[in-house]
DNA sequence: CATGAATGAGACTTCATTCAT
DNA sequence: CATGAATGAAGTCTCATTCAT
């Protein structure tokens, strides 16, 4: 017997975000899939229920790996500076050097192809942001605005500076990353 | 395209905009188009080409809609605080209160049915905003960052904002706006 | 605009019965429909929503019919004998002559396809069977055997003597209708 | 075919039994099969060549094992009615206590998966009925009609008869029995 | 020999577009 | 010009059979 591979499920992850990526989440089929992943479509349905499964199952493993890596330099026992410019300019990096990850999440965002779960899953990226903006405004230096609209700012801010950044076709510079960053913590702080 | 009843055309944007807000881009079809619009299905192509010019002369007419009211109380005589303001607040407005276009317009930012046309016409939008900023710049009053990269932060920042506020219920206050108000302000201020 | 065209309905139904007659109700398939009922695929979504539908309206539509067919001569204002014997007499022609039509109906018994609305219409066609029964029995020439026992036992029988029939491939005299007949009204005799 | 384990073979036949009684003919599949039979779907293929093989194997053994115990207390040195009510009782007991066996038969009866072998396997179960019939007539109690005729009217009577028996949820009672018993005997006699 | 993962043909169904009325 | 019935390509998913382990 031929044991479930399951590097196959990643294969098939993989193919799904290079495709999007390539014609975008309304084009993407079932053969295509199976297609770039050199699987046989059918073989697909081993491992997922269906094509929502794929996006969603996708979806979710992107957003924890996102999650992981933009804490990946927090420090609890560190105060809020230095906290803040670490998850900044982790998720900075991972925005513009992940693009066909954040083009994907993007596409999804407003389909309904999304399930309840997925959608729920922002909290797990939102959770630390929390605990630190709070630790912020203990140092008197975060505004009082609730924690989750001051988070969806930023993310959102960050995100449409990297959506020009693109558009000009510019080079990411180090100055882009201390203006970004600029922007962001003056925006918050009292 | 032979207009002969332009009411009909906006009928079909109407019909559009209801359906994507209810069953997303991806759920529309032609015949509920029409069915909305109580114009007959064929008679679509009266005035439209396919499905994809409805999608985009409808994304281009909100987009020139919106450009207008965002910039309806920007006043050139005046200087940047007043005029940034007026902006911010016409755009934060517009984005709460016009949910349905919005929604409609996030759905199409990444679809593949979205022409060329239609994504340059965020210029339209920008071209203000770009005046303003350099104006702002002259007073010594904005960060020297790129405009493109301003804009696209702010907008961003704003629905990100915006985004988190309809998810929590929360009705729409004076604090809220001048909290966005102060982020957005502070973040753009030297 | 063309209007609903109804006798496609009965096209696609033709063409059903046909197909089946020919490949079973497992070989069917939409687009053998359509081909056969000379309909693009597609329409016959417009006329029923579903495979199922298909087979579920053709199927009530002959029980309707055969009902109807099989009573044609009953005669309200006559006694047991002559009734029973014009419509054991209709329905032996019927079976016999509408090989297609009951090779279909038996196909669907066993199906899942078969909606329940379809397996209690077989009601219709016992309906009058069992007031002319109790006629008979009231007459004292019928044996005191639940109706529903008898009408099962008694189309059963034919049906299996025609199935007979049909297999050694012998024209239909007058004997053998004599001969069913005879098996039949001394079977529930008392 | 390499009939290693014999057992399997048997396995596979009630797992198949089990799973149309539950779905019907059209729901199963090879891998249902081999999860009922706790066989690997592959090995299924070392004892049959196809689905199809299951099918008419499984056909052809409940035929022959039905024609045995039907004709169990058949007994040649006795005259024609012992006889016949021997065989009708044991038919009738049959075909209510073996319901799994005889809803297969019946499914499987008009598909076109059966084999024209299992087809004429009829003919094992009518041999023996074919003499006492002769046996009838010759003691001038039978009508004088085709055997295969009288055959399939009785056995289509029966079953036709106990079709509505379960219909009504009555528990079978020895009034049913002699009910059945004499349609069917009076039917036949002279 | 046993297993169930792998395969792809083919099933049902949808829908953008065309066309007859 | 208006209409919606007609069309068939294309999508998702199933499943008999094969094959690697």
């Amino acid at each position: 017997m031929k044991p479930r591979d399951p590097q196959k499920i990643d294969r098939i992850h993989q193919a799904t975000l290079a495709l999007v990526s390539e014609i975008g989440l309304a084009g993407l089929t079932m053969s295509k899939i199976g297609k770039a992943a050199k699987v046989g479509m059918g073989t697909i349905y081993t491992y997922f229920e269906s094509k929502e499964e794929i996006i969603n199952s996708l979806y979710q493993s992107l957003k924890r790996k996102h999650a992981e890596e933009i804490y990946i330099n927090f420090d609890k026992a560190q105060s809020f500076s230095p906290n803040f410019y670490a998850i900044f300019h982790a998720f900075f990096q991972n925005c513009y050097h992940r693009e066909a990850e954040y083009f994907f999440l993007e596409q999804c965002r407003a389909s309904p192809l999304l399930s309840l779960d997925s959608i729920v899953l922002e909290e797990v990226v939102f959770a630390k942001m929390n605990t630190l903006l709070d630790e912020g405004k203990a140092e008197k230096i975060v505004k009082n605005i609730d924690n989750n609209l001051l988070i969806g700012y930023l993310m959102g801010g960050i995100q449409g500076f990297i959506t020009q950044l693109r558009r000009t076709d510019a080079k990411l510079t180090q100055t882009h990353i201390e203006a970004a960053s600029a922007l962001c913590l003056d925006a918050i702080k009292i």
